[in-house]
DNA sequence: TTGTGTTTTATTGCCTCC
DNA sequence: GGAGGCAATAAAACACAA
């Protein structure tokens, strides 16, 4: 640290402070060291012409910042940078510090509160997608699961046309669904299976991959790959875009469920 | 006007990568 | 070890109903 000067750490928002034009801010231990110097005869990040005046006031009198927003047009080209690349190098980010006379620290924390907030819709919008596929899955099963008791009923029906006098017993037996289940063919027994892992959500809440690495910048799914290989191919059309259009259309989980609504049923087969 | 909920800006501490 | 990323959080600014 240079020695001459007095450092100001800003430990909670009633004591902030301007940085430099350059990053005149550095970081100790992941906090921000300030320049005193710098701080003092700093402009506001922006200001309106309303604010103008109250800004020279107490800009003259060094009273501590005041918490403000970013102008709409420092907003839009923020936005419009975002969009191309939503992490930002160095260079990029003295850039549009410069043009849009912010500090690049400015710049690099709404870039990150950017990312936070385009992270949490997209994963409300991953959930909505989930449930809505899973929701269509389960209803299809239902509808299947129907349509197989009304084939066995028919085919029962028909049996005993056939065979008046023959045991009603054994058959029905058969109709018990849940004996019926414990000796469904081994296709019908999958695809129990699969809704089951799907509505416990033990494996599928992965929302974090094992290491809790961020998976924000891969553009990867955060869907195990192991454990759904069917379902993670790329599904064109998923909305990943936030309300204002930013996004870069990449989803934390695959449309896990559209992809395998597009494939044959999963061998659906029936029995008697 | 005021209470309350939401959004935005900024800080802090920890983690990973080089 | 420094730089930069992220999650969690604080607090100001804003929106809005009562």
């Amino acid at each position: 640290m240079e020695s001459g000067r007095i450092f100001f750490e800003p430990s909670c928002h009633n004591n902030m402070f301007f940085l430099g034009n350059g990053d005149s801010g550095f970081r100790v231990g992941g906090r921000t060291v300030i320049n005193l110097e710098e701080s003092s005869k700093r402009r506001p990040f922006f200001s309106t012409a309303a604010e103008e005046l109250y800004d020279e006031e107490y800009f003259d009198e060094q009273l501590p910042e005041k918490k403000r927003r970013l102008t709409p047009e420092q907003v839009h080209l923020l936005e419009k940078s975002f969009e191309t690349e939503n992490k930002l190098e160095p260079e990029r980010k003295t850039q549009l510090a410069k043009k849009l006379n912010l500090q690049p620290r400015q710049v690099a924390v709404w870039f990150q509160n950017r990312r936070a907030r385009w992270k949490t819709k997209q994963l409300e919008r991953d959930y909505d997608q989930l449930k809505s596929s899973y929701d269509s899955l389960l209803s299809n099963y239902d509808s299947i699961l129907k349509e197989n008791d009304k084939l066995k009923n028919e085919l029962l029906s028909l049996n005993e046309k056939l065979q008046p006098k023959e045991t009603a017993g054994e058959l029905g037996q058969k109709s018990d669904p849940i004996a019926a289940e414990a000796e469904a063919p081994p296709c019908l027994q999958l695809t129990v299976k699969v809704e089951d892992r799907l509505s416990t959500g033990s494996d599928g809440s992965a929302v974090v991959d094992d290491d809790g690495r961020q998976l924000l910048d891969s553009g990867d799914s955060y869907f195990p790959n192991s454990d759904y290989p069917d379902c993670m191919a790329a599904v064109d059309g998923i909305n990943s875009e936030e309300d204002d259009g930013s996004d870069d259309g990449r989803s934390y989980f695959t449309d896990v469920f559209a992809a395998a609504e597009q494939q044959e049923p999963i061998g659906w087969c029936i029995w008697s």
